[in-house]
Order: C-alpha cells, then structure tokens, then sequence
RNA sequence: GGGCGUAUAGCUCAGAUGGUUAGAGCGCUGCGUUCACAUCGCAGAGGUCUCAGGUUCGAAUCCUGAUACGCCCACCA
C-alpha cells in the first residue's frame, strides 16, 4: 500500500468493479424486504452542481445502507426532457446560426433537438457516476422515451374521460421570448424601481372634473375597459356608474364597483385592464367589461391601438404615454415605487400577461386525495413543517395550465373537428372525425408542461401503465429526497398522481434537504457566478473527501454555507482511514481472518469492542432519522480518537510485550475486526476507498463491501 | 401584507426532554519526524451562547418582545 491514499488510482476502477459485478442491481439480494428510490431526474441540459452532488450523496447513503442490510435495493435514475430549458438551448444555437425555431418548422426542430440530446443527454448522468452513486443504470428512464410517452397520452386521458380537462380563454403568464404561457409556479420575481403614475381621467358629463387611479403600468390604459372603486369606499361610492373618457384614446368606460380593489393603495381608484392583468381579469368577468387586448404574443402593441403606439414595445409605449399625459395635462403626479416585476423562469424576461386559450385540469379532486394522504401522515415530510406548507398550497390551488405553446415536449393527444370547432382526444392520429364524420382533424399543437409527465415519474419509472415485476416490487418507493424549491412544482403533483393512477402514495418519505448556499450565504446560481463546480471538487479533493466534507454540513434544518475545509477534512480523513488500514495489513500474517466477534482479553480490547457497539447504534439512528451529518461525525470520532489514538497505540504495545503467539493473534484479531466494521459503517459516505481497502485485507468468504452485511449492534 | 427559518469560538456548524469546567472541523500558538499516517502526534489559546425582559434553586436550552440576515407565499394595480 501506498504512504498516501490516492483516489485518482482508484475511484474510476472501483466504480467499474462495481458495475461489472452488477452490484446495482436488485438482483444481488434474494431477500422479501424491499427498498426502492427514484432519482429526481435531472434536466437534460442541466451539469451537476452542489445541489444534485448533495441530494446524490444523501440517497446514496440510504441505498448502500439499505442494500448492505440485505434488502432487495433498486434505485432508478433517469433524466427529464425539460421542455422550455431543453427548447431554450437548441433555439440559441440555431441563432448562431442565424436561424429561428419557425426557419426550421415544428419536425425539423424536434429532430434536431433528438440530435442534440443523443450527443449531449447523458452529460450530466456520467457526472452523477464521478461521485459514486449506486443507481441501476440499466432501469435508466427518459421522460420522452416511447413507454414513458405512452403513460402520459393515457394519464392524460384518464383525466380527459373523468371531464377534469378543460379548455378556456383566459389571462396567462405569457413569456414572450419564450412564446408561451407558464404556470403560475413557473414565475419568477424580480425587484425592481419603478413609478407609480398618478393619471387623470376626466368625466364624460363635465370634463373639467376627473378621478385619479394610479399605476405602475401607464400604457396598459389603452385597453382599459373601466375604472374600478370600492364600494364600500365613501369618497367614490356615488360615483360609481358615471362614466370616464379614457385618456390618449378618448374612449368611454364606466366606474364600476368591486370589493376586489383595496380602498388604501394609491388612490383607491384602479383602471381595470381586463386582458393584462389577472384581477382585473376576475373584475371585468363579473361585470361583462370588453376584453381589449393590446399587447400580442410576441410582446409588442398591437393593432388595437391607436396608430403611434402600434408596434411599439410595452417600455417604448410607457415613455410615450407618460409624455404625452404630461403634455396635456392628465398626469397628476409621479412617485418611484419599487416593486416585483414577474420574469420567466427559464430565460429570464418580462411576462407579460394576457388572454390566451389554454388547457387546464381541475385540481379540486386531485387536491382533496393528496391533502388527505399528507394529513393522514402516509407521506412523511422531513423537516416535518414542509407538509403543513404543502397542504396550505394544495388548500389555495388553482387549476393547473397544462399546455404550453412549445414545440419539445409531449403533444396534447387532441383533435379539433374543423367543421364543429370541437375537440377529442385520440391517442393515434384519427383517420376520420368522429365529430362531422367529414373533415380531417387537426391535431392541438399545444405540449404539455414539463411537470404534467414528470408527476408521474415514481410509477412510470417502474413501467406502468404495465404491471410489470418492478412495478409490482417496487412501488411504492420509500423515500424522495430533494429540494424545496420544487415542493409545488413536482413533489405535491406526484402525490395526487400517485393516488389517481396506483390508488397508492408514490413515496413513504420525504426529505427536503438544505440548500447549498455560499459562504457568504447568497444562493448558489450559475449565473451570478456564486455557484461551486462539484466536479472541481472531485478532481481537488477526490469522490469521497467531497461526499465526506458534504455530508458533514449536512444537519437538521440549517441551510449549508458550503464551507470547503471540510472537504480538506475529509481528505485528511481518508487519509487516516488509510493509514489506519495499512498499519493492521503490516501487522497480520497472511492467513485468512474470519469476522466473527472476537472476545476481547485486555482492558483496552473490551473497550474498544464495547465502542464499536456505541457508534453502531448511534450511526443506525442518525441515518434512520436522516440525520447524515451527525452520524458521520460519530464515526470520525470513533475512528480517528478512539480507534487510532487510543486503541492502535495499546495495540503496539500489545503485540511488543505479547507472551505468546496467541496473544498476538488476538491483538490482530481485534484490529481486524474493528477496522473491518468501521469500513462497513464507513462505506455508504465514503464508499471508494473502502471498497479498495476492503478488497486488499485477508478475510475469509470475502466478495465486495458494497455487498457485506451491515454491522448488528447486539 | 401573511408565513417560515436562522442568530453559539476568527470561519462553518453541533449542542433531545433546562443541571457539574459549552463541543467539532478548519484556522491559530508551542513542542515533537527511525516506531501506520507531517494529509501526523502531543499540549494549548480562543466564547458576557444577538439584545431586553420573564419563568426557575438553576436557562445557550422554555416564554414574551426587539434587532439582524435569509427564504417562501400573496390579485396592492
């Protein structure tokens, strides 16, 4: 053995000793006792980052931990299509190119986003590989793969059939980059310093008296539909029905009064813009005010505007609107005001909202089982507080908008009668309508948002809609690690598609680890330049000096200030571990050791005996309880202050003054012994290098650590 | 506007059910290399546990309030 443990030497041939024994599989325990996690499948376009390498290492431990226990162990990896992001990519790279999505048209695009996927799809799964997990690359799964397509047209026509679809005209997040609508989960906030226009709008009957609304959006008035009051407000109450002429426009509209608007911001007077904003979409909708859109799907003013407005985009016309107020004297005032401006998750730019016929499912029903299922504690939230946030989500949701107007997803199984203006839903291209019995149906161009077929991941996963013998091993899971920030988006929209389609929980257990900030505690993010490449730290500092430094940080509910001397630490440490083998290997005679329990004849024998039993309760626990940080400070203790300070230090001397040769053997014996399990314990946190380890030492029977039955406390 | 989380050594964090000198890693200081490891060993310095009240024989720990930082949700235009 080597003076210093060198990981380059090893990771890579171990990993591949591992694979080639097919170690992964379910397949090497014939026990009854199952144990089953899916991987959140990572997007396609994504490369690891703190995140994943921290959700990776927490899911590994609880696989090796479990496969070690001897249960029939299967965690399934797999990636998501990532609609907008994946489109996203492709698109910039055709602008490279010069081109556009539209150059291209719809099949020439989605061939080319295949392309790009067949070349760079499985980047970020051969980066998981670097830091060691155990996932059954042979069940791989890919959200788009033909099987998985299949399951969402049928989840989707579950649905269909139940009447739970719909479709509707209504004000949406709408990116216009991106050229679709979001959900309401799929936006973003963004501060920023505005103003507060205060503008006057005159009466019709009397022009020289008029009422002042207020608002950060001058040049949606051009399709103001009314003015809205209180009311209950005292000021405006008898105005309401009197009529307004709309600035710039000179059009008329009324005063309306609606409980909707708040007597206390601005003036307590709003313009009502029925088509861009979504209150005053629910005002106009009760009262039957004109929907007047202005604002076009690809963010420019349209042609309901007046002539010098039209194709201006909404910043232009803000300018020109204000100025030409000032001018004639209906701007009452200006004040700065900040305030959030909602952006596109995915590119970042301004939504604008505005009408649109979309696709949505009811969730009332759907709501109601997954509350039920988390009231009920038959998903554990771990930090427990996550279920009572889930539930007051679930106890406030609104139909979810399934479609989006891209073109890399899965396509609504929908056709519209041409004659009828009818829809149906067909899950194979329809030789004949079965609405006129006449026209050739065209099909929706919509495709379904991207979490509609990741919420069925945890079954699909496993094969259904087939009941396949994995399905019926191993669904469902128990346990689902991953972060908070897509509780809503994903972890609640499985839990309701779990119980409709299996009429089961997807998962027992749900950890929300911490998020990785830095030191400076701003969030990891690749475009601010904060965020750390885990793979650096690999190459820095070796697989399991990264798993160990991570897994350190990792403890209750504490967000991590990623702090990389504990990574050095576990460089150090691996290094004592090392070390610590190399000297009992220098120490045995070549024979073969059995792993009995050995009794114990000195003091110090009893001991450190008695310590192992300590530390493996105490490991036991702490993962059972998800508490990775604590249990593997436990063993470092154990391993480094009392195994090697203490016990291999009375060690020596035991062996120097031994009187015969069987109190040598004893003596090795026990440092066998210890070493041996603490390498088990050891191995679901820093599983390269005592594999390595293990494979060098004179056991009897011996296969492979990953393998090896986890140490029993008496 | 509502909700949640955090505040302990220079830095990053542990400190169930309140109880003797408040711990770890990294950093720092001193000494030590034939004896597994200098990625090491031994010894050591370093904390009015954010602040203010309260409960208690006793509070880092429980209660109330304040402050700071961070996060989530929301139709304040």
């Amino acid at each position: 053995m080597e003076k210093q443990y060198n990981p380059k030497l090893v990771e890579e041939r171990i990993y591949r000793f591992w694979e080639r024994k097919k170690f992964f599989s379910p397949g090497v325990s014939s026990s009854k006792k199952k144990y089953s996690i899916v991987i959140p499948p990572p997007n396609i376009t994504g490369s690891l980052h703190m995140g994943h390498a921290l959700n990776a290492v927490i899911q590994d431990i609880l696989i090796r931990q479990k496969r070690m226990q001897g249960f029939k162990t299967v965690w399934v990896p797999g990636i998501d299509h990532a609609g907008i992001a994946t489109q996203n990519v492709v698109e910039k790279q055709l602008k490279k190119e010069g081109k556009t999505r539209f150059d291209l048209g719809r099949k020439k695009f989605i061939e080319r986003v295949w392309e790009w996927k067949k070349k760079s799809g499985n980047t970020i799964l051969e980066q998981f590989k670097k830091i060691g997990v155990s996932c059954d690359w042979s069940r791989t799964r890919f959200t788009m793969d033909k099987e998985y397509s299949k399951a969402v047209v049928l989840a989707f026509s579950h649905y269909f059939k139940k009447g739970w679809i719909y479709r509707d005209k209504r004000v949406v997040n709408w990116c216009p980059r991106c050229k679709t609508s979001l959900s309401d989960l799929e936006v973003e906030y963004k501060e920023e310093k505005g103003k507060l226009w205060y503008i006057r709008y005159r009466f019709a009957e009397d022009t020289r008296k008029f009422i002042i609304v207020a608002t950060t959006r001058p040049e949606t008035l051009l399709g103001d539909a009314a003015v809205a009051v209180n009311p209950r407000d005292k000021r405006y109450k008898n105005l309401i029905g009197e009529k307004v002429i709309l600035p710039v426009v000179e059009r008329e509209i009324p005063i309306i009064g609606d409980h909707l608007v708040d007597p206390s911001f601005g003036t307590g007077a709003v313009k009502v813009t029925p088509a861009h904003d979504f209150l005053d979409y629910q005002i106009a909708k009760k009262h039957n005010l004109e929907l007047i859109q202005i604002i076009d799907e690809d963010g420019f003013l349209n042609k309901d505007v007046p002539k010098s407005y039209q194709e201006l985009n909404p910043r232009e016309a803000r300018e020109k609107i204000v100025q030409e107020l000032r001018e004639s004297g209906l701007l009452e005032k200006e004040e700065d005001y900040i305030h959030q401006v909602p952006v596109c998750y995915r590119c970042g730019s301004l939504i604008e909202p505005l009408p649109s016929e979309q696709w949505f499912l009811r969730m009332t029903d759907l709501a109601k089982i997954a509350l039920e299922a988390i009231k009920n504690k038959k998903v554990k939230f771990y930090p427990q507080r996550w279920a009572r946030i889930s539930s007051d989500w679930l106890k406030k949701v609104r139909d979810w908008c399934i479609s989006r107007q891209i073109w890399w997803g899965h396509q609504l199984p929908v056709w519209q009668c041409k004659n009828k203006n009818k829809f149906f839903f067909s899950d194979k291209k329809p030789s004949r309508c079965p609405i006129c019995k006449k026209c050739k149906p065209s099909r929706v161009e919509d495709v379904f948002d991207t979490w509609f077929s990741s919420a069925l991941w945890p079954f699909v996963a496993f094969g259904w809609p087939k009941r396949t013998k994995d399905f019926k091993e191993f669904y469902p899971t128990d346990v689902l690690s991953t972060a908070r920030d897509i509780i809503f988006l994903w972890v609640i929209r499985m839990i309701f598609s779990g119980l409709e389609f299996t009429k089961k929980i997807p998962f027992r257990k749900v950890i929300i680890h911490a998020t990785v900030l830095t030191k400076e505690g701003k969030r990891m993010s690749k475009s601010l330049g904060t965020g750390i490449d885990p793979l650096l730290l690999i190459e820095k500092y070796g697989a399991d000096a990264t798993r160990f430094g991570i897994c350190w940080q990792i403890s209750g509910l504490q967000d991590i200030r990623f702090d990389e001397t504990k990574l050095l630490a576990g460089k150090k440490f691996c290094n004592k571990v090392w070390n610590a083998s190399r000297f009992v290997l220098m120490n045995l005679e070549k024979k073969e050791f059995s792993l009995n329990k050995p009794k114990g004849r000195t003091a110090a024998d009893k001991k450190i005996l008695k310590e192992l039993e300590r530390v493996i309760a105490k490991v036991d626990r702490n993962i059972s309880k998800f508490e990775f940080g604590k249990a593997l400070q436990e063993i470092y203790r154990f391993f480094w202050n009392k195994f090697c300070d203490i016990y291999i230090e009375k060690a020596k001397k035991q062996i120097k003054n031994a009187k015969t040769k069987k109190e040598v053997k004893d003596t090795q014996r026990i440092l066998i012994y210890v070493l041996v399990n603490s390498l088990k314990l050891l191995h679901p946190f820093i599983p390269f290098i005592t594999e390595e380890i293990y494979q060098k030492l004179p056991l009897k029977n011996k296969k492979a650590l990953i393998i090896e039955k986890w140490p029993k406390q008496k």
